[in-house]
DNA sequence: AGCCCTTCGTGAAAAATTTCTCGAACCCCT
DNA sequence: AGGGGTTCGAGAAATTTTTCACGAAGGGCT
C-alpha cells in the first residue's frame, strides 16, 4: 500500500478523535460515513474512501464498527506499538505539554525532560525529573529514543536540534516559531500555532471580514481535558 | 477582491514569519520568489501568485521589497490594527500561551485571563491578574472583545463556548481538543495540535515507514523565544 | 420469504491547487 | 548606450482533492 497522503492522514486523526466521544457511550458500536461526514463536515463519500484507503470495510445497512475503525487508525500510525519521546526546553509551554494527558492515545509517552537552566534542572513536572542538556545524547543513545519535542527558545532550537539529531533522534516536534533543518532522514514537524490565530484574524479584521467560518487545524488535532491541554 | 482562500492564507504567514529573520539583518531589503521558495520549500510560482494574490507588484530583476510585503501581508490579515483577545482557563497550556511574546507581530493583545479555580483566581501570570469566570460577559461587554482563546478542559469548553457567544465574543482558538460548535456568524478555530503528532508517527511508526520528510502545520505557522513558546 | 430502504464501494466528473512555460521588464555591467 | 542575464506575471497544463451518481449489498419488517 503506497504512503497515505497528508490531508488523509489529517482527516484519519479527525475520525480518530470524533471515536473517541462515542466509544464513551457504550451501545453505540457503529458509525456511518454520514454520520461521520455531518459531524466532521466531511463529504460522507470521503469518508468511507478514507476508510477505503486503510482497508477497512463496512456493512451495507449498518456502517463501520467504531472499535475496528479505532483499531486500524491506531495501527496505521502505530499508536498501537507505543513509543518513548524526550521533551528538550521545559518553559512554560513544554511544562504543558508534559502535563497534557492525552498523549497516550497517541502512542506517545515523553520519557524524559531536559532544559538547561539550572533553576528548573532538578525539580520534578508531571512526574518527570528535568535533567540537564549535557545527558541529553547519553540519554538518547541509551533509551534508543527516536521522537524528541522541541519547546526551546528560536535562540536555542537550531543548535539542540542538531544535537538532537547527532544523537540519533529521528523525528523532531518541533514547538519554536522557526524552521528548523536537518537531513532527510530526520522528519521535523513544525508546529506553528499563529497559523491558527491568522486566520481567526482575517475573518475578524481582515479585507472583506465574514466569510465561511469553522475551520480546524489542518495538521495539528487531538483531545483530552484538564484546565489547559493540547490535544 | 474575493476572500483569500485558507491555502493561501497559511503561505502568507509562512512568507511573514520567514520575513522576521531578513528584518534582522539590515542590507537584506528585498526578496525573490526564488528565495523564499527555496526557503520555505514552495514553488517560486507560488509564492509569485499569492503575492499577486494581496496585490503586491515586484521589480523584475529584483524580486519583492522586504518592508512592502511585511505590511502588505500585516493589511491583509488586520494585524496592523491591533484587536484584544481574552483567554478562558489559566492552566498550563492558557500560561504557556500568556507568556509567549510573540503575539503582537499578528495583531493580538490580550486583555484579560479568566479562570473558575478559586486558588488561581487572583495569582498574577504574565502581568495579568486573573479574573473569575464570573466576571467574563461584563468584562467582553464592556471592552467589546471580539475574540477569545479558550485553554480549558474538555468538559467545561462548550459550555464556556457559549458563554463566550452569548457575551458577544465572535470568534473562538479553541485548544481543547474537541470540536465546539456555535452560531454561524461566531468562527471557531479548533487548534488541534495532535494532527503533527500523528503526521511524526506515521513516518515513524508507521506502515511503510520513511518517506517524505519536513511537514509543516498547515494550518498553522508564528515566531518568537525564551524557554517554552508557541508560535 | 420477499420487499424496501439505508449505506457502502466505485468510477466518473468537477473543482481546486500546484507546476510548467514563456514573454516582458529592467537592473547591472562594460 | 547597449547587451545580458535574472525575475516577475500570466496563461496553460498537470496533478490532486473533492463531489456526484449509482449499482450492489444486506438488515429489518411484514
Amino acid at each position: 500500500m503506497e504512503p497515505l497522503r497528508p490531508v488523509v492522514l489529517e482527516r484519519l486523526i479527525q475520525y480518530y478523535r470524533y471515536l473517541f466521544g462515542l466509544t464513551g457511550q457504550r451501545s453505540v458500536e457503529t458509525v456511518t460515513s454520514a454520520q461521520l461526514g455531518a459531524a466532521l463536515d466531511i463529504d460522507p463519500t470521503q469518508v468511507r474512501k478514507d476508510f477505503g484507503a486503510i482497508g477497512l470495510v463496512g456493512i451495507s445497512r449498518v456502517g463501520y464498527e467504531v472499535s475496528e475503525v479505532s483499531r486500524a487508525i491506531r495501527v496505521v500510525f502505530g499508536f498501537d506499538r507505543p513509543y518513548e519521546a524526550i521533551l528538550v526546553g521545559a518553559g512554560h509551554l513544554g511544562k504543558a505539554i508534559l502535563n497534557y494527558p492525552g498523549f497516550s492515545r497517541y502512542g506517545l509517552e515523553i520519557a524524559a525532560a531536559f532544559d538547561n537552566d539550572p533553576e528548573v534542572i532538578g525539580t520534578e513536572i508531571a512526574g518527570l525529573r528535568v535533567r540537564p542538556i549535557r545527558s541529553l545524547k547519553p540519554f538518547v543513545r541509551k533509551h534508543a529514543v527516536r521522537m524528541a519535542i522541541l519547546t526551546t527558545p528560536v535562540s536555542a532550537s537550531q543548535a539542540l536540534a542538531d544535537r538532537l539529531v547527532s544523537s540519533g533522534v529521528k523525528a523532531i516536534w518541533n514547538f519554536s516559531p522557526t524552521r528548523l533543518t536537518a537531513p532527510r532522514d530526520v522528519l521535523i514537524r513544525n508546529q506553528y500555532i499563529s497559523v491558527g490565530l491568522a486566520q481567526l484574524a482575517y475573518h475578524l479584521n481582515g479585507p472583506a471580514g465574514g466569510s465561511p467560518s469553522r475551520i480546524s487545524t489542518p495538521e495539528k488535532p487531538s483531545k483530552d481535558r484538564s484546565p489547559t491541554q493540547e490535544n
